[in-house]
DNA sequence: CAGAGGCAATAACATTTGTTATCAAATTGA
DNA sequence: TCAATTTGATAACAAATGTTATTGCCTCTG
């Protein structure tokens, strides 16, 4: 029977090989959390203590600056880690809020279990390092987007990179997220 | 008497303890390399093959776009590590050209060393983690200003952040580096 | 020391992008 | 279902930023 667990073992073990004895010691572990729709799931201002996996749904993680508005730095959906892996690796306060757009289903996994997943997972630093990897791969594609694409650039990039988002987000958050206005956004879509 | 490796000692034993066996080890196992103003250093395409610690004399990384156009990425005055992380760590081809603004002096760890001090050093993992930390934050760092701060706030708070900077580089570097125009620098300057 | 090239300031103009306001359509929620 | 809210498009205008060209100064190099 398919059961909550299926997904974040399937993408775990496309990364790295877990066994039966580590995956059952593992999945007594994990929590679920359902969300409704426009629920925080992280506040700024306080620590980052877990990743995220979507089971289903959509997250999205962005920022405010001093005026208060929001910079929407990344979408997150079904089937995919979210965290502010800034703040969760130093347990410092974060500079994100993460968001449900929809409502969604996360799986939990704790700090305590990632620093348990190192010791007791074969290959759990190697999980560890590949996951910071992507994320370290995700923030030196952005830098080089906003130096050298325009608007419309990362607009189409977008596209092809994220094209569940284009379906389920509403524009003002994806105008944020290319840092330009909607109006702007809306004028480009015309081309 | 003072010799070209006394810095970096200092730089990296203020992150880690090192003991005299381990330095008299691996102080054998560096090179010195002496480059020319204007020299590269590093050329995008090509794999980072070392991690530079800049003895004296100043550093440039930045990037080219599709049209030619360089933006400067960082900048790395005399005893401070230059690199880029992301080809280094993965052996993948860089985006970035490392370029010598002055005549500068770098003594050279290899990939090699940096595996190598991951076994041998003690704390040879916290030091290769903190490395990563501080350019991981960097990034986070640059995201956000980028973002969230209009030009000039972003070139005052280049002059807090690399004072050094602005009296030693061509302006149209500093430019290209804050994502904007020679001439709307200029401008700016003029408030 | 002299010429060449690089650099910064400036002006004039063009383009991009933001802001505000308005409206209609779509969506939501009671 | 219906009112309220959200959303996306559009227009008109304002502000930010880029481009090109010019000038004078400085620096380097032979």
């Amino acid at each position: 029977m398919p059961n909550t667990l299926d997904y974040i073992h399937k993408t775990i073990t496309s990364i790295i090989e877990v066994n039966n004895d580590e995956w059952n010691y593992f999945s007594g572990l994990f929590e679920v959390k359902e969300l409704k729709k426009k629920e925080i799931l992280l506040h700024a201002d306080t620590i980052c203590k877990n990743i995220y996996f979507v089971n289903s749904g959509l997250l999205r993680i962005y920022f405010t600056d001093n005026n208060g508005r929001e910079s929407s730095f990344h979408f997150v959906p079904e089937h995919d880690f979210a965290t502010d892996y800034e703040s969760f690796l130093q347990q410092t306060p974060s500079k994100y809020f993460i968001q449900a757009l929809e409502d969604t289903q996360v799986v939990i996994i704790s700090n305590n279990m990632v620093l348990d997943g190192f010791k007791k997972l074969r290959y759990g630093e190697k999980l560890g390092r590949k996951l910071t990897e992507k994320y370290f791969i995700l923030y030196c594609k952005k830098i080089q987007a906003l130096y050298t694409q325009t608007p419309l650039d990362r607009y189409r990039e977008m596209n092809k990179l994220f094209p569940f988002v284009l379906q389920r987000v509403p524009q003002h958050y994806i105008a944020s997220y290319l840092n330009i206005s909607s109006v702007h956004l809306s004028r480009l879509k015309n081309e």
